[in-house]
Order: C-alpha cells, then structure tokens, then sequence
DNA sequence: CCGCGTATGTTCGGGAACGAACAGAAAACA
DNA sequence: TGTTTTCTGTTCGTTCCCGAACATACGCGG
C-alpha cells in the first residue's frame, strides 16, 4: 500500500522540541509579530497566530496545546468531521485528494498557514486527507474553541480567509499543473516548495511518497529524479534528499513554483 | 486563437429578458428564500442572494445591477482589479487559469454561487480568468458595496464563506480529476454540470470551447464527443450539443461529476 | 554475518494524448 | 449567387506515461 496507513490520534509533545530551534530563524515576521509573548517561552512561529493581537492572543493561549507530528500520521481522513485545527510551527502537512485508490496532493500546509480551514468556511467535514509529510511541532485547538475565538477576533478573521483564498488560488494553479506539466517539472516544484516549508535544502522522502504526492508511478518519480541528479541539480541516497542547485531547480520547475509562492504573499 | 478575446465591460441588460422566464423554474429554493421580493416583479434566483434577510435585501437592492452578459465575455482578466461582483441569475461562467498560452477551467459558477469570492476573501485582485460561458442575466455590485454589505450581513457572510469552501472542495477535485481521469470521462462530466447550470438538456458549444475549459486539443474534444455520439449519449451539430441520455451519460463521466455535485450541497 | 525489508534502478509493451496539417461541410455574408 | 468563415472530421508520427515485472543495493535486527 502506497500511502502510510492511517494513525490513531496526535501524540502530546512529549518535550516540544523544535520549538526554541525555530526562533532563531529569520522567518519574515508580519506585522503584528514583534510581540515575544511566551508560549513554551518562544515566539509565535505561526503566521495565522501571529496576526492575533496581544490582548486576545492571551486568551486564546490556554487552548492551544502543543502537539508533535509525526511523519505518515494522518490529520483528517476524506468525510471524517473536523474535531481539531492545527497550526503548524516546525512541520508541514500534505492535503490529498483521494480519488479511485489513488491520491494526489493539492494543497500543501507549513507555519505560514493551518490545517482545518473547512471549520473556518462553515463546514464540518473535511472532504480531504491531511497527513503529516514533515514530523516536527504544531499547536492544536479544538474546533469550537477556534470558531468561538474566529468569531471574536477581526484581525484573526481576515488572517485565516486571505490564506483560505490563498489555498483556493493554489489549488486552482495545481489543477492547471497537473493537466499540463511534465513530472520532472512537477516534481522539481514540489521539492522546492517542500524546502521553502522546511528552511532547508535537505529532507528525508522516498520516491514512493513522492509518487503520491505527485499522482504517478515511483517509477516516473525515480526516472525524474535521475535526471535531475544526473544534471547536478538534486542529490538523494535512500530518502534523504538534498537540493543542490536551488536556481537549477527553478529553471527545471515549472512556473507554477513561482505564481503559488507569491500568491501566498 | 482559441479563447474567445477579451470585450470592454458588460452592458446594461436591454430589456431584463430572462428574469421571468425563470421564475417559473423548480430550483430547489433555500430556506429564506420564500420571500417574493420585487427585483423586476420576480423573486430572488440567485441562492447567495436568497440568503440575505428581507430587511438587508431591501437596503441592499439598489446596489444590485442588473445586467446581460453575453458569451465569450471577460468579466475578470488575471491581475486585474476586482471592481464588481456577479450574481448569475441566469448564465453561467468559467473561472479559467490561464498557463503558457493555454487555459484550463478550474471552476464553474451559476446561479448558486457569485464570480468575484477573492473580494470577499480579502483579497483585492483576480488571479483567473472568468469567462461567461452562456449567456444570460445576472446581478452585478460594486466591489466595497459587496464589502460592506458583507459586513454588515452575517447570513450573507455565512453563506458566501460555504460557497468559497465549495469552490475550494471542487477546484481540489478537479486537479484530481486533470491528473487521473481520460479526456472522454472529462468531458462527459462537463456536460452534465454545464446541463445543471443550463437547466436544460440542450445548450450551444463548440469543440474549440470545449477544448480550451478541459485544456486539450480540439481533436481530442472531436474524438471524445464523436464516441459519446456514437453511443447515443449526447447528439452534436455545429455547436448545438444536446444530452439524450443523462443516465448514459453519468456513467460515462468519472466519479468527480457526483463529487462535485454534492460538494455544492 | 546472514537474512529480510525497504529503497531504488531497469526493462517492456501498450495506450492516451500531443502537434501539425489537411479536407469536407455547413453557415454567414456579400 | 458565389465567397468566406466557422465548425467538424481524419490522418501521421511522436512523446509521455502507464501497468507489470524483475533486478540490485543498502541497512537493520537477529
């Protein structure tokens, strides 16, 4: 079976580390996020949070719960109701469409965003598989405790609908990927988006995940790879992949790579 | 070129034609929507619209413009300003991504639903294109009108925000669909949502349209459409398409079309 | 250090769709 | 009426990707 099975719920942080690692990154801060309120004494590393105000962010602090995700660890699976959103702070998460036994990722969710924005938009089930493609920390919220804090909080509220306006807009472009790009391209793009999730140029993937993500055989994914390693551009050794050549890469990739990235703003 | 080109700015309709023809149609109404509120002597067609109380519909009709739009006319070109939005109440358009010249629908609206959600969302410029794709009335805003109106309007919120969820679910599943399903499976399903939207088994398009919305060649289209001919699902000439076996057809189509079609609810 | 699971590499035949080009036929127009 | 435009049908060689199957290589646990 392609896909790592379903798992049975998040496991509590069991040392919230990554948590301090981030801080020191440079992640471009938005506006509201020169506060260092302390939660687990770091800043907020998640854009969507950092764009709640001081006074109501104390508030909505208590409800957030400090998670570890873990690779292959699957959010909500395709008609499960929305229990929990997350935000995510060290990690990354893969929305999949499953279609005929097969998936094929159509969204891709790091720091800058959340998980759950059906609740946001009013829907309760989520018509999407969301797995953990990247272990690391996030902050969960139960679903009505977000919607409750939605409700209260403007700045949240704008926040969460040009993001979920920015995940329409990234579907829509994946759509036109999918019918019109090369696998190569395809793939070149997503590792990039990948690295950009990540703020590293190595990772850990197998082509059979990739093969996934992207809607093809592992075969097309190992006949792409090879080609860009064999042009310098990539390298990998068992699972762990390193970009070697970032603007190689762009050029190898297709223009979607740019369009969502700045869509996202 | 395919695409038909872009035209200046929708006319003022001439003569409302259209608002009461359709006010005798079966459309499963909404549940505010039992109001007989005079827009041109005629109820309210538009479901987001429907959602709106008597007392903010009131307040809000002025605003409300209506206008003919005419196939093959751009309401949004990518990177432009949203100015207005569009209540279809009796056409349809297509939400386009254009990429390297070539294009490809991503979304479909009628009147269950309103072109212009990115103003909504918060954000202030289209990245699609939106093409009417059969003409007919619709109900046109100025942009901070709608904004407003938003504001102060929570069922009107409420419902625009399940909308746009909508539009996310099927621009997902139609970036699946893109990578897994056969032209043939494709255009089938397009037929029977374009049939939904129509109200009618009977509607005008030629392959070259055809073409450009499922981003393939117009031979492809040709082709496809010939073999659905040929089993006596749909009858062609020169444009005027009819459905004479929905049941057929819906077999024919991939699974998305029954997806899609719940998703709007 | 042996064996087995996981990850990657390679091959083969086949099908779907592509780009390009041309032909016929119906409608629109002059 | 004849001419032009639009729409549809057909062909050819090519490319990309598919499904299936098999071969190798690494690394962990016994």
């Amino acid at each position: 079976m392609p896909v790592v099975a379903p798992q049975p719920l998040p496991k509590i942080a069991s040392g919230i580390a990554g948590f301090d690692a981030i801080s020191k990154g440079g992640l471009p801060r938005r506006r509201t996020a020169k506060r260092a309120l302390s939660l687990a004494a770091s800043p907020v590393v998640n854009s969507l949070l950092a764009a709640v105000p001081r006074r109501d962010y104390e508030r909505l602090l208590p409800e957030l719960e400090p998670v570890a995700l873990t690779y292959g660890e699957a959010l909500y699976e395709p008609g499960q109701r929305v229990r929990h959103v997350y935000f995510p702070t060290d990690c990354h998460v893969s929305i999949l469409v499953m279609a005929e036994g097969k998936a094929i990722e159509v969204g891709l969710v790091g720091r800058e965003g959340m998980v759950g924005i059906a609740l946001a938009m009013g829907v309760e089930h989520s018509p999407v598989r969301a797995l953990v493609q990247g272990s690391g920390a996030a902050l969960r919220m139960r679903g009505d405790a977000f919607l409750e804090e939605l409700a209260r909080c403007t700045p949240l509220q704008r926040e969460v609908q040009r993001y979920a306006y920015a995940k329409l807009a990234q579907a829509r472009q994946t759509a036109a990927c999918n019918r019109f790009h090369l696998v190569e391209a395809r793939l070149a793009r997503w590792l990039l988006m990948t690295g950009d999730r990540v703020r590293s140029d190595q990772f850990h993937l197998t082509h059979e995940f990739l093969a996934d993500v992207l809607g093809v055989r592992r075969v097309g994914v190992t006949n792409a790879a090879g080609d860009l390693q064999r042009r310098k551009l990539i390298g990998y050794h068992r699972g762990d992949i390193a970009i070697l050549d970032r603007g190689g890469l762009e050029a190898a990739a297709c223009s979607c790579y740019g369009i969502v990235r700045n869509l996202a703003s």
